[in-house]
DNA sequence: GGAGGCCTCGGAAGG
DNA sequence: CGAGGCCTCC
């Protein structure tokens, strides 16, 4: 037996040496998944696969790159050939070199979401239609739910079923605005995320040469994640495999928490039927959690309908009980949560990087913020806002955009009058008229002097010309300058560095700090990425255009910040920590209406979601498991009185310590859980509506008015301060009192402020 | 064009 | 509560 298959147990290795013909890993949490899909593809390397020949499909670039680093150590360097990478960025490489049948150009922009909403809100816009009714939200859900389930603009308008139910809805001008859209797209030369999935499958669908030559290059398919996997994906791989049927997916449907988002259940489900002679393998070992967590987790998971079998077990010891925290209020549930930390951290000798805090919504982590902050614990806030969707980031990138694709129409709005330069909106609203009348995109419009001439003034005019003039005298350089040349020139020669420049708050400070990090990071690009050969025998370093190829499709989790991995307590939502695990883990906010969520509650499809969810969340840990709840939890600056969460009467009492619950529990079986049948439709109805918010008034309850008296007794004249907008400042006089009490500061930069304490969030510095 | 006031509305998140 | 959109005023 190859070395290869040491550490691996039987079920293991009889799925990694399956390689031909269809077969489907069913992978409970923590029993090795990674470990079996990186152990194939190396085994096939190893068997005389030619890595070029073998496709491996994955949900987030992270994973994607550390499976790889994973099979180079296994096999070696030849491994970097795999066709490894997200569905996206494998296929919009793809699309770059086959994009041409549709009529795109091979340097196409990718739009992301932000785009996509700008888009929708001009075109309602434009359509005169109400902004209240067409929301860039919605219609680009709608839109997306339709793409991912292979729906064209045209289909939709052709479909009576879709049609009606959007008058119903009073709602009719969604088909319109759905084909405006994606013509506007188009003309861009733009494709959104799901139009990397759609337009792979219509050429797959429409060019039989096409699909033989991918059939032929990918002899071998993987997918991860087989759970989280939409229609399109599902249709895209179908195709792919048709030929050879070597496809092996892997998942759990266990962890499949991504319906809301287009994920279909269905397709791991129906596996079987699309592949008569396929072979199962369940992987039901559990090498991570302790036995209690593990049957905690069985028995929370059992209160689903919808679900293949299977038995997860362990050989781990028994490890320690749940315990559960009733708390009074969010902050307390903050205050009690990270005493545990400190007390086991001292207890037990353990650094902060072994605890998380994991909840259901991002704005839980300010109660844990501030009283971890109070027990001076360091912590990490994971997801937020994305470098990349920072907005001098993405003004900078816009650059970037428009000199590799003069049609990328978001990209040309954007900086159009960024820094500004006298082209006001009423001019902008004219270009955009223009292009839709004469059906060109902005820029042909502003290439076209006698269409310039019908409607704006010469100094307008020149002022356009001069813009453009600059984006191509930029273009020109894709050619002669590297990328990292060409971005800082950029950069300086737009005006966005002196306009950062001149802010002297700590956020323009922050930005500026931000373009140098991304000039950074383009830096190392140019440096690392192979030098082209050129026809005159010299070579080439990386253009900006390279850069630029997949940048839309890169998120926060692809530029690790290797100075910020210090020791800390790690904070995110549940849906982040899906792959993750932690020696100590705490579920926080378990309450009915946020977790089970209020918007999941008419639906059993979507509570089986939310429970779903709660077994990721809950075989995170490896050897303890906290859970904890409030009482009353401020939601949307109201306090709501808070019951326990359902999921909490669900877990086996044998597996939760006893003493934790004082006063014992004062709901049983009173509530009314509101259940309808189940909404998913498929493929071509959409879901319904979504529910109508239920009972958000009822649930208000007075606040108690004593609780709001404020102190500030530390800060005295002369403290130096600093403020989050101001920066650092010196006190100068505190008057009135209570809530009122307020500050006179002087700011260096800035100046003279008064600030009412109880808005301004000052820290001391001496 | 930018600052400041008022209004609205709110999920989870990968690419 | 707080972010973001929109409107008004300079």
């Amino acid at each position: 037996m190859d070395k290869l298959f040491d550490g691996l147990n039987k079920a293991q290795r009889e799925a990694v040496m399956h390689t031909e013909g269809a077969s489907m890993v069913i992978a409970g949490a923590g029993s090795g998944k990674t470990r079996v899909l990186t152990y194939k593809v190396a085994w096939l390397i190893k068997k005389d696969t030619d890595p070029f020949n073998i496709l491996a499909l994955t949900f987030t670039n992270k994973a994607a790159r550390e499976m790889k680093e994973r099979i180079v150590q296994l096999v070696g360097a030849d491994a970097r050939n795999v066709w490894m990478g997200t569905f996206h960025s494998i296929f919009a490489r793809l699309l770059r070199v086959e994009g041409h049948r549709l009529g795109y150009p091979s340097n196409f922009t990718i739009y992301d979401t932000d785009d996509s909403k700008n888009l929708l809100k001009n075109i309602v816009k434009e359509l005169n239609l109400d902004p209240k009714v067409y929301q860039p939200n919605y219609l680009l859900g709608r839109i997306s739910i339709c793409k991912s389930n292979l729906i064209s603009a045209q289909e939709y308008i052709d479909n009576e079923e879709l049609v009606n139910s959007d008058k119903m809805a009073q709602k009719p001008e969604i088909a319109r605005i759905f084909m405006i859209y994606q013509q506007r797209c188009f003309k861009a030369s733009a494709m959104d995320f799901d139009d990397l999935l759609f337009n792979t499958y219509i050429i797959l669908r429409d060019f039989p040469d096409a699909l033989y030559k991918y059939q032929q290059r990918f002899k071998y398919i993987l997918v991860d994640e087989y759970q989280d996997t939409n229609y399109a994906q599902y249709q895209i791989i179908k195709k792919l495999a048709a030929n050879n049927e070597n496809i092996c997916a892997v998942g759990d449907d266990a962890q499949s928490i991504y319906a809301f988002r287009g994920a279909n259940i269905k397709n791991i489900l129906n596996f079987k039927y699309d592949y008569p002679d396929h072979k199962i393998f369940k992987l039901e070992q559990n090498y991570r959690s302790t036995k209690t967590i593990v049957d905690a987790a069985n028995s929370i998971i059992k209160n689903n309908k919808d679900q293949i079998f299977k038995e997860i077990w362990t050989e781990n010891e028994e490890g320690y009980k749940i315990r559960i925290f009733r708390a009074q209020s969010d902050n307390e549930e903050g205050n009690l949560v990270a005493a545990a930390i400190f007390e086991n951290k001292m207890n037990q000798h353990l650094p902060n990087s072994a605890f998380a805090i994991l909840y259901r919504t991002n704005a839980q982590s300010r109660a844990m913020e501030e009283a971890l902050r109070k027990l001076n614990i360091p912590y990490r806030i994971f997801g937020g806002l994305s470098f990349y969707k920072r907005k001098e980031i993405k003004d900078l990138l816009a650059y970037f955009r428009l000199c590799v694709n003069h049609n990328d129409e978001e990209a040309f709005l954007r900086i159009v009058n960024y820094p500004t330069r006298g082209i006001g909106k009423t001019s902008v609203e004219k270009l955009i008229a223009l292009a839709g009348e004469n059906n060109k995109s902005i820029w042909e419009v502003t290439d076209d002097m006698a269409l310039l001439r019908s409607v704006l003034n010469q100094g307008t005019i020149q002022r356009i010309r001069d813009f453009t003039t600059m984006i191509r005298s930029f273009s020109v350089q894709l050619k002669t300058r590297n990328a990292y040349d060409l971005a800082k020139h950029i950069a300086v020669s737009s005006g966005i560095i002196r306009e950062l420049n001149e802010d002297k708050t700590l956020e323009g400070v922050a930005r500026l700090d931000n373009i140098e990090e991304l000039l950074n990071a383009i830096r190392e690009f140019t440096e690392k990425t192979p030098e082209l050969p050129l026809e005159d025998g010299n070579t080439k370093k990386a253009s900006l255009d390279d850069f630029m190829l997949d940048i839309a499709l890169l998120t926060d989790a692809d530029n690790e910040d290797d100075k910020d991995d210090r020791d800390k307590v790690s904070m995110m939502t549940m849906h982040q920590a899906k792959g993750l695990e932690f020696p100590y883990v705490f579920v926080v906010g378990l309450e009915e209406n946020l977790f089970p969520s209020f918007q999941s509650l008419s639906s059993r499809a979507d509570i089986e979601e939310e429970r779903r969810l709660f077994y990721v969340a809950i075989t995170r840990a490896r050897e303890r498991l906290f859970l904890s709840y409030a009482e009353n939890r401020y939601r949307w600056g109201d306090l709501l009185a808070c019951e326990p969460s359902r999921f909490i009467d669900e877990i086996d009492q044998k597996f939760i310590e006893k003493p934790s619950l004082r006063g014992g529990r004062h709901f049983k079986m009173t509530r009314h859980h509101h259940i309808s049948s189940d909404n998913t439709q498929f493929p071509v109805s959409l879901p319904a509506n979504k529910k109508i918010k239920p009972l958000r008034q009822a649930e208000r309850m007075a606040v108690n008015p004593s609780t709001l008296s404020y102190d500030f007794s530390e800060l005295q004249t002369g403290m130096e301060i600093e403020h989050d907008h101001f920066g650092r400042g010196k006190i100068i006089s505190l008057e009135g009192i209570g809530s009122n009490r307020k500050a006179t500061i002087f700011f260096p930069n800035i100046g003279q402020k008064q600030l009412l304490l109880k808005f301004a969030k000052l820290r001391i510095i001496k």
